[in-house]
RNA sequence: GCGGAUGUAGCUCAGUUGGUUAGAGCGUCUGGUUGUGGUUCAGAAGGUCGGGGGUUCGAUUCCCCUCAUUCGCC
């Protein structure tokens, strides 16, 4: 495989560089705001580039199931579907093996859901899954792996979905150099393998380096950010930062809390995705400079006639929206509210990413 | 003036054969949310039960007086 990855500069263990794609150029380090659906919820794709954004992600469990990669594929694949110009990366599906853990059936072969809408039993294999995120014309492709907990129940398995997800990204990779066969390398999408083990160092750095063994564009921690202390995650990143292949593009998967998206680049991570910004914006909570937090529905707020947060250069905060109108359109369940904090919250992300770009 | 109805948490109201620390929703406040099960989840604070008197072992509950609000009739 073509090394689609350059990194430009290291400083400290921060790297900045470049990750090119079929739809575009990707300047990492870099955040993705989470658009599962086909959507940044409740933002314009037009916003969401606004605010700095270059790539976004979707999930091939939902799409999947709804409105299906057919109808996709039909209407002209993601970016057309979706209006959104620049990268899409797709997640497996396998996240959602964890997190509807209590309605599936985990085999070799892959996974059986039951569609909570339609009560359909849906299987999801390696194959299927590279199938499904090349009709849904992403541009970066993630391997189908076995996430689980970290608690009791998850340790025990841990070393069985190490394995598995080895194996399955074997099968993942084959698939998609079956179905990308007669695309170049300017045309075909990028696959990400990705490394799991949990908490134990001694799985996480054997399951790094399989991964990294193997033809993949870039290398992603799993696993992580799913129930662990701050402290934990800290600890394992920073033993994995010497580990990883420097010619590969590292991404850290499901981390989007400010102090954790400056540890992780800190310590040779390149890309991010989390709903962390959107989903918290929605609830209204936002971030204010110096990683602090404010609840923008509580009462002391309704006649204040500043912005979100005085140095923001968000589009929410430059159009002068006041934290007394997004209280009130919050009290009164006005989804712009949700939409002009997700704004202001993926900005502030991205501005982390940039200021480390640039430094 | 006469008659009726209603007064319980900041708001809207539950709460009888009188019985421990009087409840709910909303609101308020705090915390949570990390590869999205969509208007979230958890917790906390907050009440002289309009006021006074009486009956009773014990009254938000029964009786009397009073105040307030409200409706109807002269």
């Amino acid at each position: 495989m073509k090394q689609m990855f350059t990194l430009l500069k290291e400083v400290n263990g921060v790297r900045s560089g470049t990750l090119k794609t079929r739809a575009g150029e990707v300047h990492t380090p870099v955040f993705m705001p989470v658009g599962t659906r086909g959507a940044v919820k409740g933002l314009h794709p037009d916003v969401v580039r606004a605010a700095g954004s270059q790539i976004i992600l979707g999930n091939t469990y939902h799409l999947h199931l709804q409105p299906g990669e057919k109808a996709v594929k039909a209407l002209g694949g993601l970016h057309e579907f979706t209006r959104w110009k620049g990268p899409i990366l797709t997640d497996s599906g396998g996240f959602q093996v964890f997190s509807l853990a209590h309605m599936n059936k985990i085999t070799e072969e892959g996974v059986t859901f039951k569609d909570p809408r339609t009560g359909d039993l849906i299987t999801l294999t390696p194959e299927k899954s590279m199938q499904i995120q090349i009709d849904l014309g992403s541009d970066i492709i993630m391997a189908f792996d076995d996430v689980v907990s970290l608690d009791q129940v998850g340790r025990a398995r841990t070393v069985e979905a190490l394995e598995r997800t080895h194996r399955w990204l074997d099968r993942c990779i084959a698939e998609f150099k079956r179905l990308t066969a007669d695309m170049t390398d300017e045309t075909r999408p990028l696959l990400f393998g990705i490394a799991q083990g949990g908490l134990d160092k001694d799985l996480r750095q054997k399951s790094l380096e399989l991964v990294q063994s193997r033809d993949v564009d870039g290398v992603a921690i799993g696993g992580l950010s799913v129930g662990e202390t701050r402290e934990e995650m800290h600890d394992m990143l920073e033993f994995l930062a010497p580990l990883y292949n420097a010619t590969k593009v590292h991404y850290l998967m499901g981390v989007g809390d400010p102090v954790d998206v400056r540890f992780a680049i800190e310590h040779g991570i390149d890309m991010m995705d989390c709903v962390l910004p959107t989903r918290n914006a929605r609830h209204s909570a936002v971030w204010l400079a110096g990683d602090k937090r404010l609840n923008l529905s509580i009462a002391t707020l309704a006649e204040d006639t500043g912005p979100i947060d005085e140095g923001c250069d968000c589009a929410t905060c430059n159009d002068g929206f006041t934290r007394g109108f997004l209280r009130h359109q919050f009290k009164i369940g006005e989804s712009l509210a949700g939409s002009l904090a997700s704004i202001h919250n993926i900005r502030y992300l991205n501005r982390i990413t940039e200021e480390y770009r640039n430094s």
